[in-house]
DNA sequence: ATAGTTCTGTGAAATATTTCACAATGCGGA
DNA sequence: TCCGCATTGTGAAATATTTCACAGAACTAT
């Protein structure tokens, strides 16, 4: 009743995960090498205390590559992917075609390094306009939006990301929810309502500007 | 030398600025109607205390529609610019015309209710294919990537929208930050290296779909 | 008017997160 | 081998954020 007085053990803090996640992609980049918390702090501004005291929450400890040469990737990234629950790979759909959609098609062109072994892979696209469905060049499979339904459940797809003008995103969000989608990410500048069950990540341009001109404000003048 | 022993008054913490922001923007969706924070609890699954708190550290209390009618957008918008620093209005420049930036040049388009007086105003885009500039067709003026310095510095662009391709990223960075640029949101899976006092706001799709993904993993199984 | 209701605003308590400080570990060179 | 150095890992302290609880304030209906 009293409320956090029994947690299962350990949870890893929100803001945690999130420096864990930019610090997996770090030490992605960075191949074999191994990293220092002192480089990272170079790198992100995170004080290096901040950063072993994350690792630490991954608990069993030693991730080092040894006495003193900083953290080993071959161990920490599995690490950090077990902890996250990352391990298993989810399939993901465009839906909207237009400039956006059309441009995160091609999401795997915009990373670096695919290892083979990919963690999201595309599975489909979808677009009312039938016209668009047949023209565009694509990785993955495009369908006409009346089907969305049967591919989602069909491919299991876990993730779509919402790219369709903000008079469409409501009605195909409901759709989505309807399919068995598991997760947006919503690129539409509207606030979905939706069963919350369903995980939803807004990226919202005008936020994105907003936070950006607050930070810009809070720098020295000079 | 303690630290945190005189701070000026009252910052706004991280967290409660960021939803503030979203909560500006639920505010401008629904128009002239007041807002309970009961209602945004429905929104945004935030508790109604939090949001309250939140408002409250606006400080210069009462921005209620009465008794118990809820929050008064006419004060309640301007008093969150007015903290946030969000009062003035700023240019910002697409920098890659790419999909994904020719996508950004509509951005406009992407705001719903766009009252005139516009917080960020579009003001040029950029690419290194002269061929683009010249065809492309956008609400603001586009130039060959070698103007870049050029045209900031005359329009005081002060914010750009870095969406070229991952092996250009860091060296357009660099220029954008020689031409005196204040801030940048960094479309391009990589981590910048960059003076401290410019501003960078990173969308890293990877990093997005794992997030939801954490999320998913979390929500009941159903 | 007056009572009942709904909702804000905010100190103070509870909780969460970050920072600190330092013991422990292993590496490289004399 | 043994010393000095650089770096991790982590309880405990310090700080930050969220939650609580309730006193006001203003509407509505009677």
């Amino acid at each position: 009743m009293i409320h956090g007085w029994l947690r299962m053990k350990n949870e890893i803090p929100g803001p945690a995960r999130e420096r864990l996640l930019r610090l997996m992609r770090i030490l992605e980049k960075n191949g074999e090498r191994p990293v220092t918390s002192g480089q990272v702090e170079l790198m992100t501004g995170w004080p290096s205390h901040t950063i072993r005291k994350d690792i630490s929450f991954l608990g069993n400890g030693d991730h080092a590559a040894g006495g003193s040469n900083g953290y080993n990737p071959a161990v920490l990234i599995p690490a950090i992917k077990r902890a996250l629950g990352l391990d298993r790979r989810r399939r993901f759909c465009v839906v909207g075609l237009g400039r956006l959609g059309s441009a995160y098609l091609n999401v795997q062109s915009f990373e670096a390094g695919g290892q083979g072994e990919e963690e999201f892979e595309l599975a489909a696209g979808f677009d009312t306009n039938v016209n668009r469905v047949e023209i565009l060049k694509s990785p993955a499979p495009l369908y006409p939006a009346y089907k969305m339904g049967e591919v989602i459940r069909r491919f299991s797809i876990e993730i779509a990301l919402l790219c369709v003008p903000p008079g469409a995103a409501q009605d195909s969000a409901e759709k989505l929810a309807a399919a068995g989608i598991r997760g947006i990410v919503n690129f539409a500048p509207v606030v979905l309502r939706l069963p919350p069950d369903l995980a939803v990540r807004n990226v919202y341009m005008t936020d994105e500007l907003r936070e950006l001109a607050i930070n810009i404000r809070e720098a020295p003048e000079g």
